[in-house]
DNA sequence: CCCCTAACGTTAGACGGCTAATCATTAGCC
DNA sequence: GGCTAATGATTAGCCGTCTAACGTTAGGGG
């Protein structure tokens, strides 16, 4: 019954639980090593854009925003056009955890592979996309008819 | 680049928002369901029975089990015979839960393989639980060496 | 028989996540 | 050009989750 529905549980929380362990190890918390890497790629984005880039709300990034300014990897910089925009930005304690960090979410997926060939990475890959399209697009649905 | 890694997120984070979109209508949060429905099938289990069988700490259960006392969902009585055990017992307002949110759970199902064969579905399940096993390996690994 | 340890539940506190409400600044319209 | 609407960030408060520390009750060993 819902084998479904049990089996996506499990391999969220075994996925959360890993990348926990993994992180751990460089004084980050789950999601901040995402803050970290968008922040590799372009460095002062807005809070609002951090958070359309990583699905999640602005108010999550914010939080997080103060507490990784507390520990020294973010600062925090008011646009000088628009006052309203603050620029995130890496210091370089933050910005020296982007190689370690993008190798360990590698090794990651390395490990959790292992034991499939490309050709089920591939399918796992697709199926899961569809899947995620599918509830994308009931939640849409749901959006519109306010339902 | 870690497309692994994305695909999962994304995958995580869309069930997640459906499933709490839909446990809304009951007035459920993420994570109630599974007690409930953890307590339909056996009654009167303790906080740690629980957790052991949703894969999650004691601490989780406990404060969960009181927000949702305090909803009137379930029931808190203390064992005759070990009186440090308590067993968690679902209400009448509990129990009038039980039928709607399996068939809201197995709705989510339908709706999140549409398009998806049979075979395509199983492939799914077998390859994320092979996924997950590897993850769990991991973790064993890494607390066996401490590491 | 009493103490000591093991087994449980609970509390405390941190973190990511969300929704709703608040505040500041910019831009637009009449 | 000044009032209003839209855009951003922030705050407040809730929930699930975890780890660490605490209190209490059973049970076992000397």
């Amino acid at each position: 019954m819902t084998e479904f529905t049990e089996t996506y549980t499990a391999a969220s929380k075994s996925f959360r639980a890993v990348t926990t362990a993994v992180l751990r190890r460089l004084d980050l918390h789950l999601g901040q090593n995402l803050v970290v890497a968008a922040l590799a790629e372009r460095d002062g984005q807005t809070p609002g854009e951090l958070a359309a880039a990583l699905d999640v709300t602005t108010p999550t990034i914010v939080k997080m925003a103060t507490r990784m300014t507390a520990a020294g990897l973010v600062m925090r910089v008011r646009d000088d056009k628009d006052q309203r925009l603050v620029r995130l930005r890496l210091t370089d304690a933050g910005r020296s955890l982007v190689e370690p960090l993008a190798a360990s979410m590698k090794e990651i997926e390395e490990r959790l592979t292992t034991g499939l060939t490309d050709t089920e990475r591939a399918s796992l890959t697709d199926l899961m996309t569809r899947v995620t399209g599918n509830a994308r697009a009931l939640l849409a649905e749901w959006d519109e008819s306010g339902d």
